[in-house]
DNA sequence: TAGGCCATGTAATGTGTTACATGATTAG
DNA sequence: CTAATCATGTAACACATTACATGGCCTA
């Protein structure tokens, strides 16, 4: 399970089940994502397991918070897990699936919508990377090769969004200018 | 759900459960996987609700077949899914939560190794998909914008594939000339 | 005759989402 | 006073994987 070790990795310092949901929403999205009625149950059998320990503190507004720190056993398990080689499964790609029976419609225009569609998207999502990386490499003060190693890793991370997206876009791209040209070799601007 | 509409696009002619399975490893495998015990209680539901029928075949090999067939309430339920615009999901990959939480192993030189790693499988498995390329166009014998509408859009479904594994490609050369970088700054080879 | 492929399925377990339930504090 | 945020959790459901169960036919 990814999750468990996601959450060990984010306990190098302790904190609570909603702090982990805020962490995972501004910094985990572009890799995993997960809701607090999983996050809560998960910390718990981490702790069952010995991986981690809890201790209920006040909390200056609302109700009492359970900050859970990570154990030895805990880093050991996660050491592991990092050392353990790529675990590369098998993504799933709904909007591909999407793309490969579009055919069924019946009209290349939709096909064309659909991809307009997903460029958009793909383009916003771009612009919200790269808006990142610029405030990390300014906020660093030195190019990415003099990070610190934390740093650096999110870093990469983040670069790795950054290409996977741009391919995308260019996909989107090459795909557009292929039915155009498709379009204007018949004379009409065909539908099927 | 995705399966039961992927179901739908690959029962424009009729097939057994076996067959679809055999369908998913060579053809869907790009953007999805699913195991028989999956498939055989979908279909069963969708036969429930109305989108597919069976019937019982003889088999020249084994078991008597049961072959599905789509209904036109199936295939409107398709359609509905294909037009209803792009389901960009949140994606899960666990070997970038890895990077991300790299720097805690405290050794630089693992995380290189890491990558290594990851571009060896991209690189083969790109050579597989720019093979399948090679032999689609071969096939057709005439260039893309000329495709069936079925071929076109398993095309651009396969350049999509390409592009995406294209860019981890340059992703990991880029992350290893930055760790390299890094490493000829220290005449030691720094190890954390 | 042993192992692989054809062909169907169920059961158990793991993983993830949505909806529900509770209640304090704070800003407008 | 109302809504947002803080903070915890359970229950029900949806989706996916692994293991188990059965048995015929074909090839080495």
């Amino acid at each position: 399970m990814s999750l468990e070790h996601i959450l060990l990795g984010c306990l190098e310092t302790p904190a609570s089940g909603y702090d982990l949901k805020t962490y995972f929403d501004q910094q985990i999205r572009q890799f995993w994502s997960a809701e607090l009625s999983q996050i809560y149950p998960t910390l718990k059998r981490l702790e069952g397991r010995g991986w981690l320990t809890s201790r209920r503190e006040p909390s200056t507004k609302g109700p009492p918070r359970k900050v859970y720190t990570r154990t030895p056993a805990g880093r050991e398990a996660l050491i592991e897990w990092l050392t353990g080689g790529p675990q590369v499964g098998s993504e799933r790609f709904s909007y591909l699936a999407q793309v490969f029976f579009m055919d069924q419609v019946g009209d290349l225009q939709a096909t064309r919508r659909f991809i307009v569609d997903v460029r958009g998207r793909m383009v916003a999502w771009r612009a919200a990377l790269a808006q990142v990386e610029r405030e990390e490499r300014d906020h660093a003060g030195k190019p990415p090769e003099q990070f610190s190693p934390n740093g650096l890793h999110r870093f990469i991370s983040l670069r790795m969004g950054i290409h996977s997206i741009g391919a995308k876009v260019a996909w989107c791209d090459e795909t557009l200018a292929l039915l155009d040209t498709r379009f204007a070799a018949t004379t009409e601007g065909e539908t099927r």
